[in-house]
DNA sequence: GACCGATAGATGACATGACATACGTGTCGT
DNA sequence: ACGACACGTATGTCATGTCATCTATCGGTC
């Protein structure tokens, strides 16, 4: 057990998983992006337009709150990008004009379903990778860790849209 | 077992995956920063100083192999801002002079003792959040998956750099 | 109604990442 | 020697990410 949370073989190994998460980040990413470069967005946008399918109408806020790119201020010039591709349609609260309405557009609805089968081709990719190791309980301790963070806390909002405390 | 390698749920756990992968990169990845900040480094010029501190003078194509950030090509311009804050030594190979030496400054090896302090305490904050999760099994799922990429070759070749496939 | 603080969003600045392409230098065939 | 090619590095371009700062709008108080 690890009830000396400071010796140095828990620090490496700690460490190489700081430089696994990184990589496979990084691998996951660049196919991710080849899959999605033929229908004309990046993975960043992905996600935003799969929060707003799966979320209705957000703010930029709100949308924030629930991206795990983006994780510090508001997403405005990646929504921006979206708008100007027709994807994403912005409007302006009628009752509070500080606050904005996203949601996709009929366009965005249709490239969604073809963003699910291009992230599909690489899930099947990735799963076939990981193979008969133990998922579960990697993930359960990637949970652990993520939930501790921000964008972690934006995961379990997108699990459980019923518990959303940073509703705007 | 996951004979079946693409079936609905098997897909969700690997998107899950993703996912989590992703949050616990940028989060790590902002922690880090705001460690290294006071030293006027980012995390991607930390990676590099501790390869060049560990695996001697490279070339700029050697160093990329071995760098997890900065997948593609060269890191030329990541270099060069450490060239310009004098923490890494570019010299020009006298036999071919199409090949770079890098190497560290006594300023660089200097920061580089700096900097594992502040990695240090990442990895305890880390390794408190993670106490009690089977890491070991989580690190094994990880490798092998990072492995099939050249990002997870590059963590192969830092371990063990006597098979170093791509030396040069 | 005018001021004040708070909140939502936009913008500027900087460093990555990724891809494509250009440039300089070496090697090899002739 | 010369030209084609290969290889290492540099550079242009675009989209992120992150932080700091700015602007617009709202609510409340006087």
């Amino acid at each position: 057990m690890t009830y000396v949370s400071c010796n140095v073989l828990a620090m490496k190994v700690v460490e190489e998983l700081r430089y696994l998460v990184l990589a496979i980040q990084r691998e996951g990413n660049r196919l991710l992006a080849a899959e999605l470069r033929p229908l004309g967005i990046t993975p960043s946008q992905a996600e935003v337009l799969r929060v707003l399918r799966d979320h209705g109408p957000l703010t930029l806020n709100a949308l924030g709150g629930l991206l795990v790119c983006e994780t510090g201020n508001s997403p405005s010039r990646l929504v921006d990008r979206l708008v100007a591709q027709g994807l994403v349609k912005r409007g302006i609260d009628k009752v509070d004009r500080r606050y904005l309405t996203l949601s996709l557009t009929t366009q965005g609805r249709a490239l969604h379903r073809r963003i699910v089968t291009a992230e599909n081709r690489l899930h099947r990719t990735m799963n076939d990778l990981v193979a008969g190791q133990a998922l579960d309980e990697t993930i359960s301790t990637l949970r652990t860790l993520a939930d501790a963070f921000p964008a972690g806390a934006a995961l379990a909002r997108r699990r459980h849209p019923e518990l959303a405390t940073q509703e705007n």
